[in-house]
DNA sequence: ATTCCTTTGAAGACC
DNA sequence: GGTCTTCAAAGGAAT
């Protein structure tokens, strides 16, 4: 897939995967859109029976039809958008397109028990049954919403990160970042939640982690006993002694972004909780939606990468590529991504081979059939 | 307990 | 430079 090496103005996505749905009548796909639910389940259905069947359904056929041909065009004219896009915020970042942000997807796992007031921490987020996030309301966001005690938090997370909460208004008291760099924080990134502001450590200042780092994995940390006699690997009790570096998770794309949001939703509407077949769906819907919409999560994917690097620096995606093959894991991983690697060249093959694209627009459709 | 599944997009590796 | 591979999230299913 080539990707937009754009000079000026970061990419906004893959361009050639875009989707110029709308020249051909957006109310059409609206009211589509709204008939998805129902028509989706049954479609994702169907499929697990048999996917060369429903390639010769009429409803397939008028799907494709919809899809075909129709995301040409859409990058020139996706960019000339969101360069009016951002230059908007307040028409973007108003709009309740975002609940789902991740920095603002603080409760699930960084506040466990995080059934806040609306009052005490806006930031916290509770799903609602109909699965949007009443975070919308937080956009653009603000300093306001954060409470300097959240209540849900232990009393000694703060002293344990060893920073004052307070609700400064000034930046540098709370980003960790790389001297200068918050001078680098364009005004167009006042938006960034507090969760994204951190202590040392990954540390949000009120010891609320952010979301894209996670401890080392536990796994590797389970003990290991051999008849009650505790054995523990030479190299593991070598590893220990060093401090456990955090990883840092990849930031989200706008299509992650976009399904951290609508999950909830879609399982509401289909009381499907299986997240592979949930995932099929949001990826239809993903490429119903008006390029308007997309931008949105193109823009907030563009802005999260933005952050990330000024938080991190140093930081590459190959960091976590290689977590896999030594580091933490071991030997063992190392295997496993070997064969990883093979089923994942293996699948290939067999996708190339056996037809198994969805009818409903698999957009690595054309690139599998076209690589082979 | 661990891996797979499934999606799109970004980024790194590789040729 | 084009292509391939991995990893981000998620949680039930399979191993």
């Amino acid at each position: 897939m080539p990707q937009l090496s754009s000079g000026g103005g970061d990419d906004l996505g893959a361009n050639d995967e875009m989707i110029a749905f709308k020249d051909e009548g957006e109310q059409e796909e609206k009211i589509q859109e709204n008939a998805f639910t129902e028509r989706d389940l049954a479609d994702l259905k169907s499929s697990l029976v048999n996917e060369s069947e429903i390639n010769q359904s009429p409803n397939a056929a008028a799907v494709r039809r919809g899809q075909q041909g129709e995301h040409r065009g859409f990058p020139e004219k996706h960019r000339e958008h969101l360069d009016g896009v951002s230059k908007q915020d307040g028409g973007m970042y108003k709009t309740p397109a975002y609940p789902g942000y991740p920095f603002l997807m603080l409760p699930d796992p960084y506040l466990p028990n995080s059934s806040v007031s609306p009052s005490s921490n806006k930031v916290s987020v509770v799903q609602q049954s109909h699965g949007m996030h009443p975070l919308t309301s937080l956009l653009p966001y603000s300093n306001e919403h954060f409470s300097p005690s959240p209540p849900h938090l232990p009393t000694d997370m703060s002293q344990k990160t060893g920073v004052h909460r307070h609700q400064s208004q000034d930046l540098s008291g709370y980003y960790s970042l790389p001297p200068g760099s918050v001078g680098q924080i364009t005004p167009s990134m006042g938006w960034f939640p507090h969760s994204l502001m951190l202590g040392p450590s990954g540390m949000h200042p009120t010891g609320i982690p952010h979301p894209a780092i996670v401890p080392p994995s536990g796994k590797q940390d389970h003990d290991q006993y051999d008849r009650g006699m505790y054995v523990k690997p030479q190299v593991e009790a070598k590893r220990e002694k060093e401090p456990k570096k955090p990883v840092i998770k990849k930031p989200l794309n706008a299509f992650m972004l976009y399904m951290k949001e609508m999950r909830a939703k879609v399982i509401a509407e289909c009381t499907l909780k299986e997240s592979a077949a949930i995932n099929q769906i949001l990826g239809r819907r993903w490429h119903a939606l008006t390029r308007e919409e997309q931008a949105k999560y193109y823009e907030l994917a563009r802005k999260e990468r933005q952050l990330h690097m000024q938080l991190y620096p140093t930081w590459s995606a190959r960091d976590n590529y290689e977590a896999g093959l030594s580091g933490v894991a071991g030997e063992k991983s190392k295997a496993d991504w070997g064969k990883k690697k093979r089923r994942k060249r293996e699948k290939q093959q067999d996708s190339n081979t056996g037809q198994m694209f969805c009818w409903w627009g698999n957009p690595r459709e054309s690139e599998t059939r076209d690589s082979s």
